[in-house]
Formats: structure tokens, sequence, C-alpha cells
DNA sequence: CCGCCTTCCGAACGATCGTTAGCCTCTCGA
DNA sequence: TCGAGAGGCTAACGATCGTTCGGAAGGCGG
């Protein structure tokens, strides 16, 4: 792909985060790049194409940081790790991240049904690590881990409407860990 | 406010949360109360006033039920009271809390800020809880209260992506403010 | 019965939308 | 040196956008 095309998709991303895929135009994205709105079509076939290009970097950069998760060890130690991949990813690409939680919706057709599977296998990787925690013995074996695990992605999947690039997301999501893990009871309401 | 008008803030709240605002024109309103889109202009000023008015319909929705949480008695029960109550108005309301949580940033102007506000003060009010939670030694004293209460928010605002009309709410959100409280940790990894 | 108010129609407005077309000008490898 | 391809231009296309306008029903209080 060439270094224009690679700007364009970059604008595009930027201001689809900005203004939703709706509220962007072809002529904002032309004058995002500097050029004649018509220009564009010697890059790419439709705006739609746009969407879906950031939409699938989105939902790859995604999936490459919870590859980055071990698939041993405590599972305690890859829910941290879970979290923090995710918070990267939203603090270092927040546009494309905000596509992929926020904007993917507007894709039509068989692209639309292939990146909702590719977010649900996403989710379901995320869920897998609780499941198997309970299972293990390493959670309360109590747990309702498809409880835990939509409050964990909640917080995952809400991060990009505060989440400010340049923050610590390790900590930032250490901090959720804890709380995940321990709770907020004190022994005053226990 | 007539029988007409309050039918088509109806219809806004539902096809903006379905096609999203920029998604939705005022054809597709027309359409859904079966009448031509000149029509429409018998009832509103401009199509921006929709939106303004779902949005506000929200924020009072939410700042009501959270008026029904007690200012006293033990925190551990109004953040489950919160919770249920958040989860209430998102399950009975759903167009509508789509819209409080994801369309308003298509509002303009002076409209825009003063949706911010509401919306800045209904979260300060959640947190608010959780804070003297901690100041009362009910929840862990050395609770990062802040995290803790943007953990429980991401819970209560990721819901509309995923709650169905006619779940049952009450029980969900206790099942939300068991984990906060006591967390997912287990014997085995402690 | 009159006159007003609400509601809607049909038609049109200018603006903007995404997209296409033909042409021009570089760059660069053959 | 030449040809091809990449990238940009201007102009225009039909469609759709939000909005306006004049007029016409219908109901309802006076």
């Amino acid at each position: 792909m060439s270094a224009r095309r690679t700007e364009l998709t970059r604008a595009a991303a930027r201001l689809f985060a900005e203004k939703g895929y709706h509220g962007t135009s072809i002529g904002d994205l032309a004058e995002a790049l500097g050029v004649q709105k018509g220009s564009l079509y010697a890059h790419i076939e439709s705006k739609a194409d746009l969407l879906w290009e950031v939409a699938r970097e989105g939902a790859a950069a995604f999936h490459a940081a919870l590859d980055s998760v071990p698939e041993e060890g405590p599972v305690v130690e890859r829910i941290r790790a879970a979290l923090r991949a995710h918070l990267s990813v939203v603090a270092e690409q927040l546009d494309v991240a905000t596509v992929f939680v926020r904007e993917w919706r507007y894709l039509e057709g068989e692209r639309r049904e292939e990146f909702v599977a590719e977010r649900r296998r996403y989710e379901e990787r995320f869920r897998a690590i609780f499941r198997e925690g309970r299972e293990l013995g390493e959670l309360r074996t109590d747990l309702d881990d498809a409880t835990a695990a939509l409050l964990a992605l909640s917080a995952a999947n809400w991060a990009y409407t505060w989440l400010r690039p340049g923050s610590d997301t390790d900590h930032l999501a250490d901090r959720f860990t804890a709380l995940l893990l321990d709770g907020m009871r004190g022994y005053a309401s226990r």
C-alpha cells in the first residue's frame, strides 16, 4: 500500500473517530489530505472501503495484543496481561480503537457479519481466561465467570471514551485487575 | 406536548439508536409516522431539536433513577441500588439510553455543553457513593475510589450494547455488585 | 356558523452527498 | 527516450439532504 494511501487511512480513522462515519464526508477526508475530493478515488473504490479497512485494523490490533498474553501460567497474571494489552491498544491507537468499538456498526453486508464474528471471537478469547480461572480453581469456584468477563470487558470497551493517549495504561490495568480480584469491600462492611 | 409530537420523539429515539443521528434522515422519521417529510415541521423547528429532546429525556431518566437511591444507609446497599437504578433505565428505555450514552456527541453549541455538564453531574453523583464508602470505612480504606467508580460506571455505560429489554436487571445489578465488592479471587490464588 | 389552530400535502429550494469522467503532469524503470 | 502508471485536477452527475412555502382539510370553541 502506497504512502499516500496509508495517509488516507490514518485520516479516515481520525475523522471517523472524531465526527462519526456518517458525520465525515469525502470532502472532509480530501481536505485532510489537501486534495480535491475526486482525487481520493485514485486510492479507494468507495467511502465504505475506508471504514472496513480501519475496522479490520482495529480487530487485528486487539487480537495481536491478546496474542501476547501467555496461554499458561497463573490466571491472575493472564487477566492482568489481557487488560494491559487491551488498554495499551486503546491508548496507542485511539482512533482505530474508537472505530473498532463504536463505528463498526455502519459496516454493511457481509463485511459487517465478518466483523461481528471477529469481535465475538475477541470477546470469547477474553472470556475464556475467566472460565479457565474458575475451572482451575484460581478464581472463586462459585464465580459467575460470564458476568466477571463482562465486567472486565465493559471497562475495556468503555475506555476509549476517557483514556487519554500517553496515559500509563499498565498502571491503570493493574488497578482494574486489583479491584476485580479483591473487590472494594472493607472490613467494616463484611 | 401533543400526542403526535410525542410519537415523533419516540420514533426519533428509536431510529437514532438504531441507525445513528447522522444515519437517520428526516425522511426516515416521516416514514415512521406515515407522513410526508415536510409535515414534520409542524412539530419541530429542526432535526437537531429531536436529538436534544431525546438526550434531555435520557438525562432526566438517569437522574430520576439515581434520586431513588437513599442518601443514608449502608454504602454497599446504595451501590447496589445505584446499579439497579441505572440498569433498569437502560432496559426500560433502551433507545433513550442509547442516545444518552452514544449519540449525544452530535449535539452542537451550548446544548452540547449543557448536556456534558448534566452527564458529568450524573457521574459525579455516582462517584460520590464510592468516595463516601471509603471515607466512612465501609469500603476498603485504601480504596482507589475513582477507579472503583470508573469500573462500575463502565459496566453501566456499556450495558446498552448487550442488555436486552425484559432482562432481570435487578439480578444483573446484584451480580455486578457482588463482584465489585468481593472480587473474583479464589483461595488458590491468594 | 365562523374563524382559528393543528396537521398534513405537494412541490420546490439550495446545499451537499458519494461517485465518475476526461485530462494533465510527474516519476521511473525498460 | 519512451511508455506506463500513479496521483492529482476540474467539472459534472444524479441522489439525497434538511428545510420552506402556500394551500387545504378537519376539529373545536366562540
